[in-house]
DNA sequence: CGCGCAGTTGACAATAATCAACGTAAGTGG
DNA sequence: CCACTTACGTTGATTATTGTCAACTGCGCG
């Protein structure tokens, strides 16, 4: 799929590594096979648990393209509390902020050892020419991104502290799994500790164990030391106040969108 | 600048009107002239004050360019509750969510009389075609709006409600003027009620209320009655947190942004 | 001039934060 | 395998912030 050739420009020598990748952007996750396929990524980062990718303040001038392990953006304020905005999973797109050559304004931490793909901002355009498709892509994925992030902000700004974090561990289940536990008792290391929670929820640590007691007492879900188990699915998703709906657009599953993806790769294979 | 030529396909008769509007999205504010250039506007839709756009759980197959007025997007709980997402000045583009054809899950709701251009699903992938980096362009627009939501989120989060409230008022002021007030006093109409504050900042117009009395005794600003009174812009910025380089982003008036925008605007009139 | 929506205020309740101490699992070097 | 270290989790007492309920006021508009 990536044929090799000599790169006349210098922007062009990242294009080759970085087609294959690109080439995983609307899908959400990406493919592991496309790594076999493009042969040794030269632009690859590996991070270490609790590394950040960008250093607040510094300018970035390139996008990445989590390829594995968890990691998760976050905004920390003068006088040290954080909020954590999303939690990315491979196939996530990380630092494509507005302002191109501009300091950046969230953090990117690594939740577990990770790899990313490093995509320069300029070779963007080299690839959006030979791929027109790409920007409509990458406008998609922004678009569900926000999506996402619109319900953070309503469940911050409108929900019980059970209900956000019912919530939460849900869509972390839904979204690793790529799909919904079901009726059954399930099971899952979930890298991130209560504190983690705290802050992506706009709560305390304390405050958190505090209700994660109380939905162990409910015998809904237990969550301690990374291990989720939920006990109860249908009352968990009540409590959570999810539709099936939403759940597919987590796992980029549903219905219409399986079949505007398939119109958009199907634009870009011809392409290619 | 959008030449007339027959429609060869039903789609196209769309795209002339649209062609100008979307000439304008990535600026982020659009540029009234273009209404004349690009004639009759067949495709607009004109709201009433407190009038919706979108019907929720209706499915959704149009972009929309907010051409004059404001509005706001916004969810609703099963219980009532409502969380404001943002606040649309002209110029932003509403209701691009991941699934084409998928029931939106985000209202849209006018808070004063407005005026939206209507553009169909399909004739973006025209558009796209005749002009090659409308899509990145969308991209970037998004990127920009998650950003400013993951402020939102950052705030409602982590933030105090006076600070809250302080950096809503302010950001409203800096999008509307397109610009910092500077240090004198300032005043200006603000179309949204203490209920609307409260409901964007996770708060309870009760307590907005209480808030917006604090601020008002201590000679910061006043706001009633959709009338907002900045008395003291820099004690305004220190209790919001607001740093120079923010206000930019919000105005996108920043030097590297507006870089970027020209290379992207010049690769866009190439095209054209 | 009277109706309605927006704003204002007080008393009270609920939710979540803070502070501080202690418990417990995982990791490390001897 | 052990003691040691550290980070994470757990719990109680107390305080702070914000919500809820309800009554009342004032502005704007037909």
């Amino acid at each position: 799929m990536a044929s090799i050739m000599k790169a006349p420009r210098s922007a062009r020598v990242d294009c080759e590594t970085c087609q294959a990748r690109v080439d995983g952007l609307c899908s959400g996750y990406s493919d592991s096979t496309v790594e076999f396929i493009s042969g040794y990524r030269t632009n690859d980062r590996h991070l270490k648990a609790g590394q950040d990718l960008l250093n607040l303040g510094e300018p970035c001038d390139a996008i990445f393209n989590l390829v594995d392990g968890w990691m998760f953006r976050y905004t920390i304020l003068a006088d040290g509390r954080r909020q954590i905005l999303d939690f990315a999973l491979p196939g996530a797109v990380l630092g494509f902020h507005s302002p191109l050559g501009a300091t950046i304004s969230f953090g990117a931490q690594a939740l577990t050892d990770a790899v990313v793909c490093v995509i320069p901002h300029n070779a963007l355009g080299h690839l959006s020419q030979r791929q027109p498709d790409l920007g409509l892509r990458l406008a998609l994925l922004m678009a569900r991104e926000r999506s996402l992030s619109f319900d953070h902000l309503t469940s911050v700004g409108r929900r019980s502290a059970h209900e956000r974090i019912a919530r939460l561990l849900l869509e972390l289940f839904v979204r690793s799994r790529a799909g919904w536990p079901g009726y059954q008792i399930e099971e899952m290391h979930l890298p991130v500790t209560q504190e983690h929670i705290g802050d992506a929820t706009g709560l305390t640590g304390v405050h958190v164990n505090r209700v994660l007691r109380d939905l162990g007492k409910e015998g809904i879900l237990k969550f301690s030391y990374r291990r989720l188990s939920i006990l109860e699915p249908d009352k968990l998703m009540d409590l959570a106040g999810i539709d099936q709906e939403l759940l597919q657009s987590w796992t980029g599953s549903g219905r219409s969108e399986a079949r505007a993806q398939g119109d958009l790769a199907g634009g870009c294979r011809q392409a290619a």
